[in-house]
DNA sequence: CATATTAGGAAACAATCGTTTCCGATATCT
DNA sequence: AGATATCGGAAACGATTGTTTCCTAATATG
């Protein structure tokens, strides 16, 4: 069995209550949390978690072990920090790629070329952190199973979202069942990033041309 | 760094070379590696294969530890030993379930209505050894990671060859790109293990209607 | 300049990991 | 029945795990 810490992290590092009763009198080399994390995500998504040692942990953040565990309870609460900070990129990545389009149909083949595209290449063999926490942890961790839960929900509501923009522009068809046509798009996307981690070549264009007939 | 160990399981069950040699004139109770290998599947799909320990593993099989580092050389060897097993009844299954069909797309129909099946309930939360090895080890195990290509090359194959008897007897249009098809066939039977672990309900009927668009 | 506070780093912690070894129990063959 | 070969089970192995602790080096403030 596995011993599960369903809790966040206690950041230290902006974790000075109020800067007039504890100041900071002295503070060495300065200490960048967000790249530290980015570099987490890398190991984590290429590796998986329990595949993660500590040691590759500060080596790929570069911090010391002392360093690590001031800012963070334990692994686990690492593991959610880069989860959360995965989900804040991939989710800006997925929105900005779909904002260019004029219509809701265009700004869906735009999502599924972007998703296409991470899929592959040194990207797609690092892997997916929301799949590869699907797949490892979800039966075994109700923290990280509610997380990927809830992303997958938002995904699939923003994708049926643009499902109806492009009913309401005429783009699409009003025949469309947005909600189960979005379901089964997070499955193609889901499905993207583990066969894109078994290096299987994807082509974009030719993918998503199939793909797209899900909107006729 | 993870040590590999890039060979095959030695079983030393049906290891009797040539019975006028060696001979085997005293053998304790029975031992059905089969079903054994069908409990290790059971734990290896659960958890993965890192958080998976030997303790779990000799649980499950209802093994004792001598008895499974003498049938198999280490834990790799008896992963890879249930990763065939399970290639070889699911493929089984996958095959049994599309042979009742008329034609090549009521074939179609069938498999992938069976792979909704697969992905739901307890054996959905338990989820495919395939996806999981794909993201769990692909990354890091060359060995797991050929196996795992060469599985879903051989689905494809199979899929593909389904849309082409379909366009042979009639019931597909010759206009679809059968490889194409196959392929995003392929993403989104993986992705519904994916989303089945995070356990998102999935609608049989539904979800595969919005599929068959794909054979328009 | 002196002081307080933080990150870095190494060393040590208990716990668990995969693996090996040993021996008694069991069942088959001569 | 007696001999023999295997499985079950437990105990012990070193290696590695995640975590804690302590000390040094470095810096912004007073």
């Amino acid at each position: 069995m596995e011993t599960i810490i369903p809790y966040y992290p206690a950041m230290q590092k902006t974790a000075r209550k109020s800067r007039s009763v504890v100041r900071p009198p002295g503070r060495p080399r300065e200490f960048d949390m967000d790249t530290a994390l980015d570099r987490a995500v890398r190991v984590f998504s290429e590796r998986g978690y329990h595949a993660t040692s500590i040691g590759d942990l500060t080596a790929a953040m570069r911090l010391a072990t002392g360093s690590v565990y001031k800012a963070f309870r334990d692994k686990h609460a690492v593991f959610l920090a880069a989860f959360e900070r995965y989900v804040v990129l991939r989710q800006e990545q997925t929105r900005r790629a779909a904002a260019q389009g004029g219509t809701g149909r265009e700004r869906l083949r735009n999502l599924l070329l972007s998703y296409v595209e991470h899929s592959q290449g040194s990207e797609g063999r690092r892997g997916c952190l929301v799949v590869g926490s699907a797949v490892e942890l979800s039966a075994v961790d109700p923290v990280v199973a509610a997380l990927v839960s809830a992303r997958l929900e938002t995904n699939e509501g923003f994708i049926a979202g643009l499902i109806r923009e492009g009913q309401a522009d005429g783009s699409i068809p009003r025949h469309v069942a947005a909600d189960d046509t979005a379901r089964l798009m997070i499955c193609i996307t889901q499905g993207l990033r583990v066969v894109g981690k078994a290096r299987l070549s994807l082509d974009g264009k030719r993918l998503v041309a199939v793909a797209m007939k899900l909107l006729a």
